[in-house]
DNA sequence: AGGGCAAGACTGGTCGGACCAGTTGCGGAC
DNA sequence: GTCCGCAACTGGTCCGACCAGTCTTGCCCT
């Protein structure tokens, strides 16, 4: 058994499966690179010597896999896309969403990320990053008196700053993916609360978190840079681990919050 | 600015789209669940009242996002599945085949998933897990002189389990996925090795690892059941963090291995 | 009456042509 | 020279047809 290529099964293959194969095939062999355009519909359908049906099902697939962009009326044809998180994002949210994965699960998925990424920051991170974190962390000063959502901005883009830190875009990719989740999940579930109260109040402790959460966060983000500029990668993980237990501690079941406070140390 | 509901943007919006967003909403909604059929092509035209070719495109879409699964012939309609990390899976392989991230990132991905599960697992593991646990190491044990494919499924065994002791569906989703991603990747680079090479012999200590590396494995998994079965959370994440690094450093490029040898400590 | 096999009635997969709707770029009118 | 409108594309949807695979029905033979 010398040879360990990896054989794909050839029944049962539909032709708009070759199709997309081909495609994503050019993709990973660099013929083709995003940015570039895919021939016109009518072109393909010559190409592959098929029908627009099955040119159209396989642009569908590409499509709803990110790999390209169809947009109607446009001279050139469809426009080929870097890979983005959007997708992972979308199979975490429909994961939870359906499966039986809740709320807790996703927060631990982030306190694993989070706390491995601080740490690999930690280490890799040169001084010009670290002043930029620190520039990130005046930002978010001038918008703590200012609205909820526009400092919960500038609170991602410091995280998604420390990721990108690492170098690693696929890590980059989840913990964005897994944010981006967790805030859907919060939403979602704010507004079927609010369904059901009819309109009621917004839970404390949340997303909008008010001014007081607001320097809350500040205040914590600060020693997170800190951290990271001392190198202290062991400490920036189990700081950025406890910050995000405790802030969404108030939101899990009770022995979810155990689970997780083990991971607090 | 009571209510935070979050509207979808209506322009643009496909036909096709809106009937897998209808199955969508009535999956999420329980009103169909997985195992359940849906109606056929034709049933389907007739209920959205548009042609087979819209509602093919929308089941191409539901299919490729591994919602259906369509059986050319079946009596019964497109059939409803259960979410399936398989998704993830494909999303971090091509993310990683296609975009900037290496082999290092899945590396560090591995470590934190992994890291994070042990340590929880420590704290949560009954002590029918422990006694599940050995017992796969037994499993290995009988394994070791046999095939390495043989060892190395009873190895994913164990850590399969290990996650699954979590609790955490999308934490042993996300764990699959990445280590999925890991060998299709080792398997690509040896075919294409291989070739380059004309056939040459398998590089060493990688995924078909011998007897010698068989034991080393097994010496590995019993300390860490052993850690887990201590309940020394931080002793088992720390352990296997160091496990995946001095498996996979030789195939890492010297400034990878650098970074993530920082998560070992 | 029971068992096996063939025909039919479904299923999805592909094809071809047609028409509508949104963009864009070119050329003519001013 | 500038601006506007038309024409030549693009993708989105529809229709009708045929092929191919599968399961069921029921007939025929034993």
């Amino acid at each position: 058994m010398a040879s360990s290529i990896t054989f794909r099964p050839a029944v049962g293959v539909r032709t708009y499966e070759r199709i997309v194969d081909q495609v994503e095939e050019a993709l990973t062999a660099k013929q083709l690179s995003p940015g570039d355009h895919l021939p016109s519909e009518r072109m393909l359908m010559e190409q592959f010597d098929v029908s627009r049906s099955t040119v159209r099902e396989a642009l569908r697939v590409l499509e709803s896999r990110g790999l390209v962009e169809l947009r109607h009326g446009g001279r050139s044809g469809p426009r080929l896309l870097e890979p983005s998180p959007k997708l992972l994002e979308r199979d975490i949210t429909s994961m939870v969403r359906l499966g039986r994965s809740g709320f807790g699960d996703l927060i631990q998925l982030r306190m694993a990320l989070d706390g491995t990424a601080c740490a690999v920051a930690a280490h890799c991170a040169t001084d010009e990053d670290v002043e930029d974190l620190r520039g990130r962390l005046e930002a978010m000063e001038a918008a703590v008196d200012g609205a909820d959502v526009e400092f919960a901005r500038a609170d991602a883009a410091l995280h998604e700053r420390i990721w990108a830190i690492t170098g690693n875009d696929l890590l980059v990719a989840t913990g964005q993916a897994v944010t981006e989740s967790i805030v859907q999940l919060i939403a979602v579930d704010l507004g079927s609360e609010g369904r059901t109260q009819g309109g009621g109040p917004i839970p404390e402790g949340v997303m909008p978190e008010g001014q007081d959460g607001a320097q809350d966060s500040l205040r914590r983000d600060r020693i997170l840079v800190d951290l990271i500029a001392e190198g202290d990668g062991a400490g920036a993980g189990s700081w950025i681990r406890r910050c995000l237990w405790e802030r969404f501690e108030g939101l899990l079941e009770p022995d979810e919050a155990r689970t997780l406070r083990s991971l607090v140390s």
